[in-house]
DNA sequence: TTCTATTCGGACAAAAGTTATCCGAGTCAA
DNA sequence: TTGACTCGGATAACTTTTGTCCGAATAGAA
């Protein structure tokens, strides 16, 4: 079990862009974190299709957040780039083999198949709580201010 | 983000073993949930490898549970099939680039990371509090009896 | 209005992880 | 002692993920 590692990347760059308040480039935002410019594209991209950034063409064009930041949840970027679908999957096994329960006696999920989607809610649940915004708060809060403002001088040039 | 589909076999296992008193050879097991024979074994052996069954050799072998079904949680199985780290590993994205953090002020972890523990923490107690008996109790109250006697008479053949 | 530099978007390879399989070492029962 | 049956680890095929490239479209400058 292992979720993308685009996640990772594509929070960082919704951090970057709630600061920014002009359009930013991929190749920007790939300089800025030292990652791979075209596999960072293609993160924005989703981020892009998802509805949670917008992104310009042409000269000084680049992207920017559709919403403000205590608007975009983790659980968002979670899902607009690692997807929707939960990690477990049932393949409903008690209608297969020799002992196969017939489909129509299976009106309710397999138990296993319950717990696990119990947990994957709680799991998005807590993502859900947590915005963007409460990012860039913690950020400002434990990061020395010379930092910042050395941030939102580069991200400007 | 997926997770191993062997543990959704491995689970069924479990619940299968539970139910009979003597060892179960890998192949009935593979019979019995019609899935690759070769392939299940190398699930219990992930159990095995973890504690959660004890193989016996030879004839009349097979797998046996090693502690009962209310001792077992559905987090046991899925950290021993699927592994224990978790889905998210931070790369330290703030100590890179131009504008790296030095490591020396990385003392607390990013906030990313903090939120993605939380969140898979809650996950892992979630599962942690479902058992392999709370499985079975699910499935005897759910099950037609006659489906469950059939059961247990075509494991004991 | 034309042109040019710059942007993103989707199509195209490489690598890793997962899935599936086989055969040998060891063991219990007869 | 024999013999057949068991699991365990080492070995291939496949799918998913990761990474890269070039073309279509655009906004601004001349």
């Amino acid at each position: 079990m292992k979720m993308s590692g685009g996640v990772e990347w594509g929070l960082h760059c919704c951090v970057a862009l709630s600061g920014a308040g002009a359009p930013v480039t991929a190749a920007k935002l790939a300089e800025l974190h030292d990652v791979s410019q075209s596999y960072l594209a293609k993160q924005l991209q989703l981020l892009s299709r998802a509805g949670l950034v917008r992104s310009t063409l042409g000269q000084s064009g680049g992207y920017v957040l559709t919403r403000a930041a205590n608007e975009i949840t983790l659980l968002d970027v979670v899902e607009a780039i690692d997807g929707v679908q939960p990690a477990f999957r049932c393949t409903e096994v008690r209608q297969r083999g020799p002992l196969a329960v017939p489909a129509e006696r299976c009106d309710t999920p397999c138990p296993i198949a319950r717990a696990m989607d119990s947990a994957d809610r709680a799991w998005r649940e807590s993502l859900r709580a947590v915005t963007i915004a409460d990012l860039i708060a913690d950020v400002n809060r434990t990061t020395p201010p010379e930092i910042l403002a050395g941030a939102r001088e580069w991200l400007r040039a």
